[in-house]
DNA sequence: AAATCAGTCCGGTGGC
DNA sequence: TGCCACCGGACTGAT
């Protein structure tokens, strides 16, 4: 499940084999075009595979940038400028190859939906659920959820933003967890490192945002942008489909101290697991108040 | 008016 | 071993 840390380590990944790069030529898989067909949104949105075919060749990348968990394709053709949004979704993997068979495991060469053509390899974007999203733009402003997003965490609003949404009605009785992890509130933030943060910080996914003091959210959110920072220099969390764009694997899923365990690692306690605002929520009930 | 909820995109996985 | 419920980012649209 790939959060900031991971979509950062596909960015600069890709960066150097990317940037400069013409898309010769598209490829939009079987599974696509069916879905599309059938009325369905798979992948590319708002779109005809056609129509996006069409629109991506003969495109320059001209950079490529992570703006919370989405990748940014800047993009031009001639004098006009593009913008591919493209989240990864559950599932969604670039691989930088020259043939497809490069990619060693069947599960994500089974799954490839697009593929942009340079004169040096091949992009491939493989995605297993389908979850993951391509959007062609002008701008950002033409979709305008962008625009809505949290700063990025390491950025110097980011702190005043996270504690000035936190005394907003619609958050302050909602709990932590919940909050922390949604994207308007703090960017990248998902439930690995949600549960890694409030575990480090011993403060309960459930608990809710108004018990919790200003230095305690000052310190919260201090330990959230540490935990990111590690796992992008670990390489990301590899928990079942994130692959970086070579097929490795990240190392920051051995560093996790609660996300996907048992018992607590600090004090032997059975963990429990709860659903907070949907989400399958990971505590140690001794550690976490 | 705003908050909440269901629906949407799916297949790997685990339980029985 | 075959089936089926479950899970999940983040949006949209209805209530």
């Amino acid at each position: 499940m790939p959060e900031l840390p991971e979509v950062e380590g596909v960015v600069r990944a890709l960066r150097p084999v990317a940037i400069g790069k013409t898309i010769e030529k598209v490829q939009v898989s079987e599974t696509v075009h069916r879905s599309k067909s059938e009325g369905k949104d798979a992948i590319l949105k708002a779109i005809d595979p056609e129509d996006f075919i069409k629109k991506m060749e003969g495109m320059e990348i001209s950079d490529v940038t992570r703006r919370s968990k989405y990748i940014y394709f800047h993009l031009n053709k001639g004098d006009t400028e593009y913008l591919l949004v493209n989240h990864l979704g559950m599932s969604g993997a670039w691989f930088a190859v020259n043939d497809l068979l490069e990619i060693s495991e069947e599960k994500f060469r089974k799954h490839i939906h697009v593929i942009f053509e340079t004169k040096k390899g091949l992009l491939v974007f493989s995605d297993i659920r389908r979850f993951g999203e391509m959007r062609l733009l002008r701008a950002e402003s033409d979709f305008p959820p962008l625009l809505l997003m949290a700063p990025e965490p390491f950025d110097n609003m980011a702190l005043t933003h996270f504690l000035s949404m936190c005394d907003l009605s619609k958050y302050k009785d909602k709990p932590i967890k919940e909050v922390i992890m949604d994207g308007h509130v703090i960017s990248g933030c998902g439930n690995i490192y949600a549960t890694e943060a409030l575990f480090k910080m011993g403060i309960r996914p459930s608990r809710k945002v108004k018990q919790i003091s200003k230095i305690r959210k000052e310190e919260l959110f201090i330990t959230i942008v540490d935990i990111l920072k590690e796992s992008i220099v670990q390489g990301g969390s590899t928990i079942s489909d994130y692959r970086n764009i070579n097929g490795e694997a990240g190392g920051m899923q051995h560093r996790l101290k609660m996300y996907g365990r048992k018992i607590c690692t600090e004090c032997g306690t059975p963990t429990k697991s709860l659903q907070i605002g949907g989400r399958t929520s990971v505590y140690c009930p001794s550690c976490q108040k």
